[in-house]
DNA sequence: CTCACAATAT
DNA sequence: GATATTGTGA
C-alpha cells in the first residue's frame, strides 16, 4: 500500500536567482544561490551533488522558527531547480539529442532524480527550450549584426548607443547539429 | 510595470 | 507531448 503522505503542504519559498536577468540595470551576475529544498518531512531526497564551495553547509540557520515564519510563507511548493539539478537536466537532454527532440519522459527517467515529476521536467523543459531558441538567437542575430568593420575613428556608435549585448557567459553554446537560421526578429 | 519562472490548462 | 495561459515573486 501506498500510506502516501497525503498532500504535504510545506511551506517553500524557491528564490532562484538564475539567469541573467538584466532588469533595469542591466547588471546582473549569478550569484549562483544554492537552495535547499528543505523538506519539513522526510528530507530524502536524492542527494545531488552539492556543489557547494565550502560555503554554506552547516545546516545550522533557519528551522528553529516554526512561529517565525515569515509573513509571507506561501503553501506552495514551487519545483527548484538547482544549478546542479539544471546541470544534469542539460546533460541528460544532450544524450537524447538535443531539447527539441528530448521527451520529458525520457529525460525523466534518465534523470532519475527522485521527486521531479513528469510535469516540473515538462515545464522546465519548456523554458529552457525557448531560454535556447533565445540565445541561439541571439547568438545569430550577433554574428549578423556585427560590427567587423570598425569605422576607423570612432569605433562607437556616438548617437547614444545603448549597448544590447549582455555578457553571456552561457555554460553551454552549441549543441551538436541541428542548428537553424531562423529569420531573425526582432523586439 | 516588466521579467522570468513554475504550475496549470488546452 | 507540445504549446498557451495563468499565477506569483522580484
Amino acid at each position: 500500500m501506498m500510506p502516501s503522505p497525503a498532500a504535504d503542504l510545506f511551506p517553500l519559498h524557491e528564490k532562484l536567482s538564475e539567469s541573467r536577468v538584466r532588469y533595469k540595470g542591466g547588471e546582473d551576475k549569478v550569484p549562483l544561490l544554492s537552495l535547499s529544498t528543505v523538506e519539513t518531512k522526510d528530507l530524502k531526497e536524492e542527494m545531488i551533488n552539492n556543489y557547494s564551495s565550502g560555503l554554506s553547509s552547516t545546516s545550522r540557520s533557519m528551522a528553529s522558527s516554526p512561529a517565525a515564519d515569515s509573513k509571507l510563507n506561501s503553501k506552495k511548493r514551487r519545483r527548484c531547480w538547482s544549478p546542479d539539478l539544471h546541470r544534469k537536466f542539460v546533460s541528460v537532454l544532450q544524450q537524447l539529442g538535443g531539447a527539441q527532440v528530448a521527451t520529458p519522459k525520457q529525460i525523466r527517467e534518465l534523470m532519475q532524480v527522485d521527486g521531479l515529476t513528469n510535469d516540473e521536467v515538462k515545464s522546465h523543459l519548456q523554458k529552457y527550450r525557448v531560454h535556447v531558441r533565445r540565445t541561439d538567437k541571439v547568438s545569430v542575430a550577433k554574428s549578423r549584426g556585427e560590427r567587423p568593420c570598425k569605422t576607423s575613428k570612432n569605433g562607437n556608435s556616438p548617437t547614444g548607443s545603448l549597448e544590447l549585448a549582455r555578457s553571456m557567459t552561457e555554460d553551454y553554446e552549441e549543441e551538436e547539429e541541428e542548428e537553424d537560421v531562423s529569420e531573425i526578429n526582432n523586439q
